[in-house]
DNA sequence: AAAATTGTTGACACCGGTGGCAAATTACGT
DNA sequence: ACGTAATTTGCCACCGGTGTCAACAATTTT
């Protein structure tokens, strides 16, 4: 038996298609109230037909689907890290607004532009810098887009990490505790991101500050462990781009049969979960991911409803706040450093 | 300008309707083949338009929109672990397939039933065991359903992995080390799943060859740490469910400074990423959990296209097979105990 | 009591594809 | 050249909602 549609009850009810729609939507507009006893027995018709609006034709119908893209390039383990976390909170605030999330890999098989601008989505989100082809796609479409974490596109809206105090703040950290010579590490594999430069940018006003230099490593984990077993001026205190990198060095250290924070203080970035469980507990730069993807998903919701006319116009672009975590794998520098 | 519509191009190539969407949609059936000259003119327009098949249109005219939701109750941290992964794999082989996936949470705000059984996809997959109403919504509206390392419904087809061979060869590995005393770790926030069983089943049953006592705590991890840290007839060895309690004991023995592998041999269970660099390196045992996402894809895309009536029966069930990675954080009991 | 006003209901066009079937065109055999 | 078959094309109903507008009923005003 098929599902039933507004018709079937209109039919046993005995009334038009329209009050049936009607009645189920709970359509106020003009204030319109249906009789309540007829209401009621439409009501009771289509719950004993089992009817469930069905949503392929009332998008067809609005031209609207809810549904709301997230993009990410895959060739990356994109849910490794925090995004994870982005990703629930973007999900949980999406449902709240009864709207839902497809997961749109742009760079694997598939056709994403079928999908994206053939109107499965209203919206989108990002997770990293887009691919020129699909970024220029969206653009022409005029698909609404916010892009999370990242805003490597000034036209659009976003809403980022505040990087550069979150470095700041490391740096300052390990100033306080006497450190000079201190290197900002990126692993290579990181692909080039705005937040690197951002990183850089609180990390350099800190150490200029001092009047010490800002060093800056982008390379293979094996050259970064190079630099600092080797003997002489090596770094004291290492900020890492993210928990990753601050999991590959203190790993190398442990085999280097160097200790951390003794011969090396060492500064994650990002909180995660198992940063908290590391042999020592890292010491690193956290913020709310969780709230990142909320407000995402608001800030797509509001573009798509279009609810930025009652007075505050509508944030083009959000920060989050960082705040460092100090944990134990930070302390003084070795006395004969 | 609104999109353009077989419609819009029909009236500018001077042809019907039916013949823009055949050539457009490369309609071969009943072999036909739309003169050639045609069919590149009415290309060429549809180009110079910019046209897309609104997607919308097409899933309310076939009844179906190439989407598979993936249900899962998000009261825990769900992509955390090796759940992204299998996310991966999952997204990878559907938009492979021209399908998409949704992410449906169905514990929180927003109506999960109007999203699943509204047609807003074509069938589903789940990570957990589901509540009960949603598992009776389902097969009450006869959506395909796919379920990913969870068998706890013996009706519904599903792709787990071999959880019993898999701690099974983790006990072996512990008694080969030489342990006698040897228990295995669930911890008390893990929700009841059938995994649970089958890793005690394994675990059991290598216990039992030797004439061992197959020890089990379902507990906090202090309790846990407390029976680990007691003098006399303690554990030498812990096989864990996971890579997270793992991590927890690992942490604890350390800050008890008791050493791992000298006063406790380690095991874990899904081998993620940070346990290669755990200190020391965690002994866990890994499977591949893309490809999970992988088969549960093809396995519901199966069911979607009907395509199972060429020969082969749709297989209902498929294991995925487990492998010891031996690091180092086993090793041969202490002597004196 | 008739007119004006307000509230409620039904008819219908529309969204943009799909696919069955009939009509038109072309190809082919005699 | 003509009839028949094969292929190509066009017409149109259909999917199930939404929303506008006109018709109608109920209520209030004069």
């Amino acid at each position: 038996m098929p599902p039933a549609t507004i018709y079937d009850i209109a039919r046993e009810a005995g009334v038009s298609s329209s009050t049936v729609a009607r009645v189920l939507r709970g359509d106020t507009k003009g204030d319109r109230k249906d009789s309540a006893e007829r209401a009621a027995r439409i009501r009771q018709i289509a719950d004993n037909l089992g009817y469930r609006p069905n949503l392929r034709a009332r998008a067809f119908s609005v031209q609207r689907t809810k549904g709301v893209g997230l993009l990410y390039t895959d060739d990356t383990w994109v849910f490794e890290g925090v995004n994870d976390k982005v990703l629930q909170g973007l999900v949980r605030e999406l449902r709240k607004h009864d709207h839902h999330l497809l997961l749109v890999p742009v760079d694997v098989g598939g056709d994403w532009e079928e999908l994206l601008l053939g109107g499965h989505v209203d919206g989108c989100v990002t997770f990293q810098p887009l691919p020129d082809p699909v970024r220029n796609g969206i653009r022409a479409a005029a698909l609404p887009c916010v892009m999370l974490g990242d805003n490597s596109d000034p036209e659009m809206p976003h809403i980022v990490v505040d990087d550069v105090t979150g470095s700041y703040s490391a740096t300052r950290h390990l100033i306080a505790l006497g450190h000079r010579r201190i290197g900002l590490y990126v692993h290579s594999t990181v692909k080039p991101h705005c937040s690197i430069q951002e990183r850089f940018q609180g990390f350099e006003t800190a150490m200029t500050e001092e009047g010490l230099e800002p060093n800056f490593w982008h390379c293979p984990e094996d050259e970064m462990i190079a630099v600092l077993t080797r003997g002489g001026a090596r770094p004291t205190g290492l900020i890492c781009y993210s928990d990753l990198e601050s999991t590959l060095i203190g790993h190398a250290m442990w085999q280097y049969g160097l200790k951390i924070p003794s011969d090396l203080s060492l500064i994650g970035f990002n909180d995660k979960f198992a940063t908290k469980y590391m042999t020592p507990p890292l010491t690193t730069v956290g913020f709310d991911a969780n709230r990142i993807g909320m407000l995402g998903a608001e800030m797509i919701i509001r573009s798509l409803t279009g609810e930025n006319s009652k007075g505050t116009p509508a944030p083009t672009s959000l920060q989050v706040k960082t705040q460092l975590i100090v944990r134990s794998s930070t302390a003084a520098p070795p006395r004969d450093a």
